[in-house]
This record gives C-alpha cells, sequence and structure tokens, in this order.
RNA sequence: GGGUCGUUAGCUCAGCUGGUAGAGCAGGGGACUUUUAAUCCCAAGGCCAUAGGUUCGAUUCCUAUACGACCCA
C-alpha cells in the first residue's frame, strides 16, 4: 500500500511543494492506522558498532545476526524492487538494504514512500553487499517520526551562514564536520575541568544578575526586576564574586562562567561568550603562567593529540616554555623608540598619532601605550607569548608592580595576534583598591563608558583580608575557534546571536 | 556607527552594456532486484529580499530599507 495516493486540490499542492508532499503522505500513514509519532523504540546497537564488529565481513555474505538500530534516513536510492536507505544514528551511518523478500510486499512499499529525514527504527539481518557496503536487511522498518521540511541538497549541503547560524538544527543534519566542532569544544572543557580539579580546584557557580557590574572594563546589559522594582545588570565577569571566595577561604576556586558584554559583534565577539575563570591562592603571575602553560598544553595533548596545529593557515606551536615579553618592550620595538612612562603625556599623544593610532583626551599614559600594544603589537604576534607588565591605569584589579609604580602583575597570553588569556597577580590591599575604584569612577566621569564601578561589597570583602592569590581568565569560545581551526566565534557556538529574522511562514 | 560584497525555485548555483528567468539536487509521475551524489524518461515548480525611482520596458541601472559576510571604528 502506497501513501502518496490521494486527489483532489491536496494533491496538486503536493506536486508543487515537498512540505505539502510530505504532509499528504502524513495524513495516509494516520488514515491507514500507523501512528507517525511513537513513543519510543529499543534498540540494540548502533551504527558505529556494526562497522566495528563486522569490518572483516565479505562482501555478498550475510551473518544471520538479527539486530535493531535506529536513527535518521538520510538518503534513500529508489532501485525498483530494491530500496536503499541511509540510517544516521549518533553513532555513524549504515546502509538499509530493503527488499520485498524479506520484509514482505506491504512494508517495503512503506519504505518507499519513506523521506530523507525521516527518523525510523529498524530489526533486521547483518549483511554485506555484493558491493562491499555493511548493511542492515531489514524484516520490519518502523516510522519514528515524520520529517516535514526537505532536507538541504545532498551533495553541497548547506552553505548559506545566515541560514547556518540561524537554524543550526538544520546545520547540523547537513554538515557532518560542524557536529565534530562542538564534539571537540565539549572534550575541551572537560579536559579543562579534569585538569583544574586534578590540581586541587573546586567549580563554583556565583550570580549572573549583578546590582553592580565589575570584574572588567566592558558596558553591562542592563535587566529588570520586577517584585525587586530594581535594575540589575547581566554580568560582564564572575571576578569579584570568585574573589570574594578567596576571602571566605576557599584557596583554589574556578568558574566557567557564561558572561554578557553589550558591544558589538565581530567573527570574535559575541554578546554572550564563555569564559574561565581560576583563582588560586598564596601564587603569584608566575605561578599563572606555569598554570596556564600547562592546562592548554595538557588540553591539546588530551584532545588533539599534538601541540603542532594549524590555524587558519599559518602554523602554531604551542611546545613549552613559552616566550615571555614585556608589553613596554614591544611597544618600544614597533615604535623604534623607546616608550616609557618617562615620557610626557604629549609626547605619547604625539607617538599614537604619528602611528595612526586614535586616541581620547580622557587618557591617560597607560592608556595610551596599551593602545599602541593593541594597535600596532598585539595583532603580530604569532606567540603563544605572555606578555607581561601591563599598565596600572587599564588594569585595575591588578597587583601594583613592586619596581615599577606604573606597572602591574598582569599577563596577557597572545596567540596568533589574540588574546586568549588575561592574567594577574591579584590586588589584595583594601585601601589601594579603594583608590583604584576612585580612579575609575573619575574615568567614568571624564566619558571612559568601559570604566568599573565602585562597589563597596566588595571592598568591605577585602578588608576582610583576601590572601594573596593568582587569578587567570581564557576565554573558551576563542580557545575552541583555535584548537579547532574555525574563523569565526559563530562557529564554535552553538547558536550565536543574530538580528530577529523577518518571517513569511 | 562607516566601507565593500551578497540576497534568483526547498537546497546549491547560472543569467551577456535593460526585452519580465535556466540547470543540478530535492519534491511529483513512470522504468529498473546489489545501489553509493545510483541511472534513464515525463511533467511541474519563481512577488528574481523589500519599497521607491529612471525607462516604452528593470532580476539587470539608481536610491533607500531589511538581513548576512568581511574589513574598519
Amino acid at each position: 500500500m502506497g501513501f502518496s495516493d490521494a486527489s483532489g486540490e491536496n494533491e496538486r499542492q503536493a506536486e508543487l511543494d515537498p512540505v505539502a508532499a510530505r504532509r499528504l503522505k502524513l495524513s495516509a500513514i494516520r488514515d491507514a492506522g500507523i501512528e507517525p509519532y511513537p513513543a519510543r523504540y529499543e534498540v540494540t546497537t548502533s551504527a558505529r558498532e556494526l562497522h566495528e564488529r563486522h569490518a572483516d565481513l565479505e562482501p555478498g555474505v550475510s551473518t544471520g545476526e538479527v539486530v535493531r538500530l535506529a536513527g535518521r534516513v538520510v538518503a534513500k536510492r529508489d532501485q525498483g524492487r530494491i530500496t536503499f536507505l541511509v540510517l544516521r544514528d549518533g553513532s555513524g551511518e549504515i546502509q538499509l538494504f530493503c527488499r520485498p523478500d524479506s520484509m514482505g510486499e506491504q512494508a517495503f512499499e512503506f519504505v518507499t514512500d519513506l523521506d530523507a529525514g525521516d527518523w525510523v527504527g529498524t530489526e533486521g539481518e547483518v549483511m554485506r553487499t555484493r558491493r562491499g557496503e555493511l548493511s542492515v536487511a531489514p524484516t520490519s522498518v518502523t516510522l519514528l517520526s515524520k520529517s516535514l521540511r526537505p532536507l538541504p541538497e545532498k551533495y553541497h549541503g548547506l552553505t548559506d551562514t545566515e541560514t547556518r547560524y540561524r537554524q543550526r538544527y538544520v546545520d547540523l543534519i547537513a554538515n557532518q564536520q560542524v557536529r565534530q566542532v562542538f564534539e571537540t569544544r565539549f572534550r575541551i572543557i572537560a579536559s579543562m575541568r579534569r585538569f583544574l580539579e586534578s590540581r586541587g580546584f573546586i567549580e563554583v557557580e556565583t550570580p549572573m544578575l549583578h546590582p553592580v557590574p565589575g570584574g572588567a572594563a566592558a558596558r553591562p546589559f542592563v535587566t529588570r526586576h520586577n517584585a525587586l522594582d530594581m535594575d540589575l545588570f547581566l554580568r560582564i565577569a564572575p571576578e569579584l564574586y570568585l574573589k570574594r571566595l578567596l576571602v571566605g577561604g576557599f584557596e583554589r576556586v574556578f568558574e566557567i562562567n557564561r558572561s554578557f558584554r553589550n558591544e558589538g559583534m565581530s567573527p570574535r565577539h559575541n554578546p554572550e561568550f564563555t569564559m574561565l575563570e581560576a583563582y588560586q591562592a598564596f601564587t603569584d603571575l608566575d605561578g599563572m603562567m606555569e598554570l596556564t602553560e600547562s592546562m592548554v598544553v595538557s588540553i591539546a595533548e588530551e584532545v588533539l593529540g599534538t601541540l603542532s596545529l594549524e590555524y587558519q593557515g599559518t602554523q602554531v606551536e604551542l611546545a613549552r616554555p613559552w616566550q615571555r615579553r614585556t608589553l613596554l618592550d614591544l611597544v618600544s620595538e614597533a615604535c623604534g623608540t623607546e616608550v616609557s612612562f618617562d615620557m610626557t603625556l604629549s609626547e605619547l599623544a604625539d607617538l599614537c598619532r604619528s602611528k595612526q593610532v586614535p586616541i581620547q583626551p580622557s587618557w591617560g599614559k597607560g592608556k595610551l601605550i596599551t593602545e599602541l600594544f593593541e594597535k600596532l603589537v598585539e595583532p603580530t604576534l604569532a606567540g603563544p607569548v605572555f606578555v607581561t607588565g601591563y599598565p596600572l591605569e587599564t588594569s585595575p584589579l591588578a597587583r601594583r608592580d613592586s619596581d615599577n609604580p606604573e606597572l602591574t602583575g598582569r599577563f596577557e597570553l597572545i596567540v596568533n595576534g589574540r588574546e586568549i588569556a588575561n592574567s594577574f597577580s591579584e590586588l589584595v590591599d583594601p585601601i589601594d583598591q579603594r583608590e583604584r575604584f576612585m580612579a575609575q569612577a573619575a574615568a567614568k566621569v571624564a566619558g571612559e563608558e568601559e570604566a568599573m564601578s565602585v562597589d563597596e561589597d566588595y571592598l568591605r570583602a577585602m578588608e576582610y583580608g583576601m590572601p594573596p592569590a593568582g587569578g587567570l581568565g581564557i576565554g573558551i569560545d576563542r580557545l575552541v575557534m583555535l584548537l579547532t581551526d574555525s574563523a569565526s566565534i559563530r562557529d564554535v557556538l552553538l547558536f550565536p546571536h543574530m538580528r530577529p529574522e523577518l518571517r513569511d511562514d
């Protein structure tokens, strides 16, 4: 019995429109007393398991072994009295070799009317065709979920970036390598957790709704708590909460956190993103460099099995030890003249102008030097390289450098011209911290929108005493980009942020 | 926010200094008992992103808008 027989207006519509054709099939299936969306199906194996177990099976041989498995029909090849289905489950793909001889005429007709995209369960005998394809010859095929929309073109797949990002579910069906990226992402994060746990860190969860935005230089999203009748801010960083935990006596904590920053989007920025922040008491910047190096190397070895990788055509070597350079040295090299805090503000501003680096009048020496670094040096650094000695002005949460009071104990890890990690020897002096917050507040009044706010509760916590500590932040999305050779952050986010689409259906 | 490029059938793409559109795949009908992007035959499928403008006539030229990609801020 076929399910494509119908008459009248619906049939004419079905000739034109694939979705209408499938709806028609769906109602015919229901009319025949078959449930097109049954609740469950018992499976005994998976595609991958069959391929592994029967790798040595000779062409044209049947095993007599009966198995049950389930998956999506991703291809259908009708060949008269044989229909080949390609079934894909979570482990891989296997062919179904359907003939009326083994499954009966009625069931065969049913299989003939299946569409690519349908989910089915099947029971049958494991065999290998004469052409050498390992297959299951079904005695039954059960519809598990009728698909009403056609799959993208089977050869070229789905390439339109907009549809790929908006309808990731279709992208995942059409492009198997996309699935690989997200499986790798999972393994990277799992490996990161294992590494930190092996070092005695415990994982914590801190608020995402902040009464005072803090922990980073960024504009926050504002949201509204109705019952409390107050504005709250989506977190821009978990830093100040994690450091409160240092005060509370947790010596090694980390949070793999989603944070939100209200700024432009680009191939490297999504409004919400994932990062690791980790804090370790009784250590400093050297301890954090060791931690960072060990962790990234450990992740790469576990997940990729190599420290040699290629990113967008550029070779990247993660083998230790990584280079360490000071920011002032690097800026001096790039400018061809020694850059230091001995220069006057106007000399630094002139230098920026001569290098076509845009500046703002509210900026001090530290910010100007940081801008020179970000515009002239950072994109050129192959790395991995730890850049140390960041100006105090742009590092309000980092410990003051004991040798140069204009600088802090801070590094950024640069790989392939991009910041992957940011780390401080943490500022634990509550008096100094209050002064830094006040300087930030002044910068905010002067027009610096990203300047930090004074967080009185954080200062109170510090006044109870924070142990010396190192802190580390790693952009997980960027790390995943690096390790999966992905050009855009959207390729490592399952559902990247998009403007609302205009829907006409 | 600025610049460049793009938007044509469900998907992937053609479309000539302006004459209202083509293919492959998918879908429909038919043939085929070992296919692998199966193959063959037949028929169908279009608000050419949207709105204006120029023109006898616009998918094509111009302007604006929407969405996307990249570059810059």
